[in-house]
RNA sequence: GUCCCGUUCGUCUAGCCAGGCCUAGGACACCGGGUUUUCAUCCCGGCAACAGGGGUUCGAAUCCCCUACGGGACGCCA
C-alpha cells in the first residue's frame, strides 16, 4: 500500500493567509490527483490566540476555496486526533523513544535533541558568544520541487520548552510519523528546516517522506514575501469582497505552478489531473491583484444567468436595492443585460442600482460630458414624445423610432442616445442601450426623461 | 555573519531535465487602431525579457563555473 497521504498542517491564528492557502491547496491538489488522502491537522500547540474562532476561520476560508479534507476536524479517521493539543501521549511516547537511545538531553529546563557527530565550540557571529557546535552528517534530500538539497545541522536544538510544551520540529515530524505522511508539501521558508526534521526521522528509524519545497508569494511591490498586512493577504477578504472562490483557487494555482500548455482560466477538474509535484515552479511568484480581477470576472461572465442571479440577490437585498420578495423574473432580466459588462460582484450594487430606485443621482462628470454637446435637453423632449406613441415595445420599434427621430430633428444617433441613457440611469455606462430602455419599461423611462429634464432645467439656465 | 534556495517581458509564465524547431511563445497590465448607438465586450496591432561574465560545443535561454541580485532559514514561533 503505498497511498499517498499528504497533510496541512496550519495553525491557527486567526487568519487565512494566502500563501498557507496556497500550500493548502497544492496539497489538495495532489491528493485528488493520485487519489490519496488529504489530512488537516490543526497546530494548535499555543494556546493564546482564541482558538476556537481562528479554527472557523481556517475551517471557512478551506470550505471557502473548495478544499475538501479526507481526515481532520469535524472529519475523523484512523490516525486521529488532529488537533495537536490532543495529541500529548503521542508525543510523550516519541520522546521516550529517543530517551532509550540517549538522543536527548536536559539543560535550563528544556529538552535537547542531541545530534551525532564531533563536538566543538565555535564563535556565533550572530549570538556574539561561544557555543558549541556539532559536525553532524550532512542531511541530503531528493526534494521534488528542486531536487537535490544538501544540508548540516550544526547545532543540537529544543525539542521540548521548559514549560513542558512540544516544539514545532518535534511534533511535526512524530506527526507525520505517526499519520503515515508520505508526502510533505510545504512552503521553501521550511527548506532549511529539513535538515532538523530529517534529523528526527533518522533517529526514529524512519524513512524521509518524499519532500515538495513550493516557492513563495512576494508581495506585489516592494521587498519580501506576502504578510498578512498586505493588500490581499488574506483570504477572508476576498470572502467578504465577494469575488468566486473558484476564481480565487484558478488563480492561486496559476501561481508557482502552470499548465504549461498557454491556458489559464481552466476548470478545477482539469488542473487537478494535470497537476504533479515536478511542474511546480521553483522560483518564488508575486501577487498580482490585477491578474487575480482579471480571472474572477472571467469566472463572473461565465456563470449560468439562474446562479449569478442566485448569488446577486443576497448582495442586491444588503444594499437595500431588492427586497426578499423581489419578483425572480424581472431581477433576471435586469441582471441579464448586466452580467456581460459588470466585472465583479463587489461592483455590482453600483452598477445596478438605478434599476432599483428612481431618486439616483446624475454622475456628475458623464452628465458634464453629455450636456455640453448639442442640445441634449431638446432631444430629450423630442425622444420623450415619439416615446410616448411608440406602440410595441421591443428592440426593432425602438430602433425605427430613433431612426425616425434622426431624420426628423437632423441631430446624431449619438445626440439622443447618450443624454436618454443619462436621463434613465445617471450615468454614461451600463448596458447594451435598447436592452436598458426596453428592460427600464416604458413608464419607468418617461418618468425618468421629466426628472431630468427638471433637474436640469435648473442646474443649466438656458435663456 | 553563516547556511540553503532561486534568477526568461513591469507581473504570472512556456521553453531548460533529453543544446539547434527561439529572429524566445502565451496571459495580465499598459499604449494605439478598428467594430459598436454610449460604456463594455470583441477584433487587430504595439511595447517589453533569457541578470552579468567566463567556459564546454560546429551551435547555449537550455550544460558547467564565478559574480551580482533576490528570497528564505539560522527562536524554549509555527
Amino acid at each position: 500500500m503505498n497511498e499517498v497521504r499528504v497533510r496541512f498542517a496550519p495553525s491557527p491564528t486567526g487568519f487565512f493567509h494566502i500563501g498557507s492557502a496556497r500550500t493548502a491547496l497544492f496539497n489538495w491538489l495532489y491528493a485528488r490527483h493520485t487519489g490519496g488522502t488529504f489530512v488537516l491537522r490543526i497546530e494548535d500547540t499555543d494556546k493564546e490566540r482564541n482558538t476556537e474562532e481562528a479554527l472557523q476561520v481556517l475551517l471557512d476560508g478551506m470550505r471557502w476555496l473548495g478544499l475538501d479534507w479526507d481526515e481532520g476536524p469535524e472529519k475523523d479517521g484512523a490516525f486521529g486526533p488532529y488537533f495537536q493539543s490532543e495529541r500529548g501521549t503521542v508525543y510523550q511516547e516519541y520522546l521516550d523513544k529517543l530517551r532509550e537511545q540517549d538522543r536527548v538531553y536536559e539543560k535550563d529546563g528544556a529538552i535537547w535533541f542531541k545530534l551525532e557527530g564531533e563536538r566543538y565550540t565555535a564563535y556565533d557571529e550572530r549570538l556574539k558568544k561561544e557555543i558549541e557546535k556539532v559536525k553532524a552528517e550532512p542531511i541530503v534530500i531528493e526534494d521534488a520541487v528542486r531536487g537535490r538539497v544538501e544540508r548540516a545541522e550544526e547545532k543540537d536544538f529544543v525539542i521540548f520548552r521548559a514549560n513542558g510544551e512540544p516544539v514545532f520540529h518535534f511534533v511535526n515530524v512524530v506527526d507525520d510519523i505517526s499519520m503515515g505522511i508520505t508526502h510533505v508539501i510545504r512552503g521553501e521558508d521550511h527548506l532549511s528546516n529539513t535538515s532538523k526534521h530529517c534529523e528526527l526521522f533518522k533517529a526514529f528509524g524512519h524513512p524521509y517522506p518524499v519532500f515538495a519545497h513550493i516557492p513563495l508569494i512576494l508581495k506585489s511591490s516592494g521587498p519580501g514575501k506576502m504578510s498578512k498586512r498586505d493588500e490581499g493577504a488574506l483570504i477572508e477578504d476576498y470572502a467578504k469582497r465577494m469575488f468566486l472562490p473558484e476564481a480565487v483557487r484558478n488563480y492561486l494555482c496559476l501561481l508557482g505552478w502552470s499548465p504549461k500548455d498557454d491556458r489559464e482560466v481552466i476548470p478545477i477538474n482539469e488542473i487537478i489531473e494535470l497537476f504533479d509535484l515536478p511542474g511546480i515552479n521553483k522560483g518564488n511568484a508575486r501577487f498580482d491583484e490585477k491578474k487575480l480581477s482579471f480571472v474572477n470576472t472571467e469566472y463572473v461572465r461565465a456563470m449560468p444567468l439562474e446562479t449569478f442571479t442566485w448569488m446577486a440577490r443576497p448582495i442586491l437585498n444588503e444594499q437595500g436595492l431588492v427586497s426578499e420578495d423581489f419578483d425572480e423574473t424581472r431581477l433576471q432580466a435586469i441582471l441579464a443585460i448586466c452580467q456581460p459588462k459588470v466585472q465583479s460582484f463587489e461592483d455590482l450594487p453600483g452598477f445596478v442600482s438605478y434599476f432599483f430606485k428612481d431618486d439616483f443621482a446624475y454622475d456628475e462628470k458623464a452628465a458634464r460630458k453629455v450636456m455640453k454637446k448639442g442640445d441634449p435637453l431638446k432631444r430629450i423632449e423630442e425622444f420623450k414624445a415619439g416615446l410616448a406613441s411608440l406602440e410595441s415595445w421591443d428592440s426593432a420599434s425602438l430602433d425605427a423610432l430613433v431612426a425616425a427621430l434622426v431624420e426628423t430633428h437632423g441631430a446624431s444617433l449619438g445626440e439622443f442616445i447618450q443624454p436618454a441613457r443619462l436621463a434613465v440611469s445617471g450615468t454614461n455606462r451600463g448596458p447594451g442601450f435598447n436592452e436598458l430602455i426596453l428592460t427600464l419599461g416604458q413608464a419607468a423611462v418617461l418618468k425618468r426623461f421629466d426628472r431630468f429634464l427638471e433637474t436640469m432645467a435648473q442646474e443649466t439656465p438656458t435663456d
